[in-house]
DNA sequence: TATTAACTGCAAATCATTTGCAATTATAAC
DNA sequence: GTTATAATTGCAAATGATTTGCAGTTAATA
């Protein structure tokens, strides 16, 4: 359940942010798609808005905790998630699950843990195609 | 506890690569220091051997299962380790702690499964220091 | 020791991300 | 509404990590 538009905007100026055209449309793209996306991704969708602007607007969402982030293959993947979850990512054609999480982490000598976990694999289809290959 | 040296030298011959002074040498540094290692950082340590040729031995390494990666900031970090472990690190010092990984996944649709799990928190020092500010 | 495919070093290419700067724009005050 | 102003944008160039092509070198085997 991601949090709604009008409280993320709300959030951000609050903050004391300008509520831009890069930053709706950022919000937007990750509102409606389901998943985790590259800021390539995301420019792809939205090829007006320069992709500078795109990291930009992912930066301020991340830092306020209002998106979070994954790093797969040397690539950052943003999504807006207030009740955490994970993705598994294939690694041959990008295709993404998503997956509940049940996880709390108490470990001795620390305090206020945040866990990000990222999983890959490779999808039902792709293990296909890579059996018929050889 | 990491593979030995040796292991690890058998392991690449079996699998048909040449021992070469490069992939001796990446061996050593991460057999030797005992904590993940960005390509740079190794180059670093092995100035006369060729950074591409770094990220060649660590390639090598990864498919083998020999060593594994995790992604941070946009840098992969690599380590040699046999048994499966994560690490936590504290926000403020950058402290970190070696964790035992008890996890396996099993996800429809998905066959290849790895995870990557990274924990951040505050260690028990900051903690006290952060107390004390306030 | 000779043969040969695998491997290296180098330089250049690529890809993701960041940055400097002049022009634009959202906001708050009038 | 207009205006003033700092924040933000788009663009182009810079940076940093990683990959690649290629000619020369080397480990392994006979």
């Amino acid at each position: 359940m991601s949090k709604h538009r009008q409280q993320i905007l709300t959030s951000l100026k609050q903050a004391g942010y300008k509520l831009t055209k890069p930053r709706r449309a950022v919000i937007d793209i990750l509102t409606k798609k389901q998943h985790p996306l590259t800021a390539a991704d995301i420019h792809r969708y939205l090829p007006s808005i320069d992709l500078a602007s795109i990291y930009r607007a992912l930066d301020v969402l991340t830092k306020l905790n209002i998106a979070q982030v994954e790093q797969v293959n040397n690539s950052s993947y943003y999504y807006l998630d207030s009740t955490l979850h994970h993705h598994i990512i294939c690694e041959q054609c990008g295709y993404k699950q998503c997956l509940p999480c049940k996880h709390t982490f108490n470990i001795n000598n620390f305090v206020n843990i945040k866990h990000q976990l990222t999983l890959t694999g490779i999808c039902q289809s792709c293990a296909i195609k890579l059996n018929q290959q050889q």
